[in-house]
DNA sequence: GACGGATTCAAACATATGTTTTAAACTACT
DNA sequence: AGTAGTTTAAAACATATGTTTGAATCCGTC
């Protein structure tokens, strides 16, 4: 039986087809439970090339990390379209929507995403200081965009409750897992689905937010 | 030195003192990052304790999922409060509650909910028939109060997006994860706390299912 | 074509881990 | 006290797994 087409080329890299394999797997298993004979043998590399490539199973699993991750957080910031939007509400519609943009990352392969489920639920210790940070900036934005919904005699348990409220249904989609797809019929992860999700966040959390207004 | 104390009074059985350590660990790190040697070191027992008592790592782990989820199933079944309940918004906020004390299951130690966040991502082959039958069960009642929001002509597909977005905003609180704990300064897991919760999300779910409805 | 570095390969190593074994210690009952 | 069943203890076992090694092979360059 012939090698599966995998290692055709020659040109495309061990290290690349390395990376592949084992991002897909780290994302589907878990890093405890990926095997190094495991990614080889998928990549149809030898048992030896992790460490040959990356100096062992730990750095590896960074690179996929860093080479997962790093367009994401800068192409998508937090305050993305903060400075287009002037009401409140649109704010809150900006906040939105890069969040989900963030986290969700669309036009990019599903196994992505399921990498960076774990992350949020589980930050390795690679990913624990970016996550931390960004969690920072993102609740400090978020808290202000509250706050002014609010009204600025707000309590702050309120405003934690709303941000939670808010977070929530970002982070319903983002981190997967078997109760999300079990109704999630009409989503789709491209650009357009994505919109129209952030598009309804906003727009159940701007009701959300004015009924607690009124309270 | 002396031992710490755990293998004192000699009548709490070895049995339980493994479940319970178990429990704690597995809930912690995981079932594939918790080894048996570390559970009976802690429990202060023989490495063999485990395979004597359980006949198994696997069995042990199925052993704690029954010790700690066997009265929850029964004592918040999705329907509880659904009697008395009059008025849809009276449904929905019973069924946010009942909800939340099933998942986030107060009154019982923290590894609990930690336990069950891991079963809700992540299900393993024991508990996924239970899991999944419960979310079914679940999804089919609160289909029927977001409908009855949204008015009997609403689309599927609005119907799914407000379901999404109630579900999140009480699994954020189940799941924990760094995010939460982030932000979570004025939460308690008290009977108390857990129907302050349901009471604000019910509230911001009602007023994002009338805007919704407005539209 | 020959050389030298880069890469691949098969095998071996060292350690971790779930499990089994066999004997000793303990407990309850007569 | 004696005995049978239960529990604990230390060691050994078998396998899984990350890593290392040293030779073989590939590949661009002189």
């Amino acid at each position: 039986m012939a090698r599966t087409g995998k290692k055709a080329t020659g040109s495309d890299k061990t290290r690349t087809r390395l990376l592949e394999t084992a991002g897909r797997m780290f994302a589907a298993d878990g890093f405890r439970s990926t095997t190094v004979r495991d990614i080889c043998g998928r990549a149809g590399a030898n048992i030896a090339a992790v460490n040959y490539h990356f100096g062992g199973k730990d750095t590896l699993y960074r690179e996929v990390l860093a080479h997962t991750f790093q367009h994401v957080i800068s192409k998508y910031p937090f305050d993305l379209g903060q400075e287009d939007a002037k009401t409140p509400a649109e704010r809150l519609r900006a906040f939105v929507r890069a969040f989900l943009l963030r986290v969700l990352d669309p036009d990019r392969p599903e196994w992505h995403r399921r990498l960076m489920a774990r992350e949020l639920s589980q930050p390795s210790a690679a990913m624990r200081d970016v996550i931390e940070k960004a969690i920072r900036k993102g609740f400090r934005l978020l808290r202000e965009i509250v706050t002014e919904h609010l009204g600025r005699r707000a309590d702050a348990e309120s405003v934690e409750l709303c941000i939670a409220s808010i977070v929530g249904q970002c982070l319903f989609y983002a981190r997967g897992g078997h109760m999300v797809s079990r109704m999630l019929r009409h989503v789709e992860f491209t650009v357009a689905g994505v919109d129209k999700l952030a598009s309804h966040i906003a727009e159940f959390s701007l009701g959300g937010l004015a009924r607690r207004r009124k309270r």
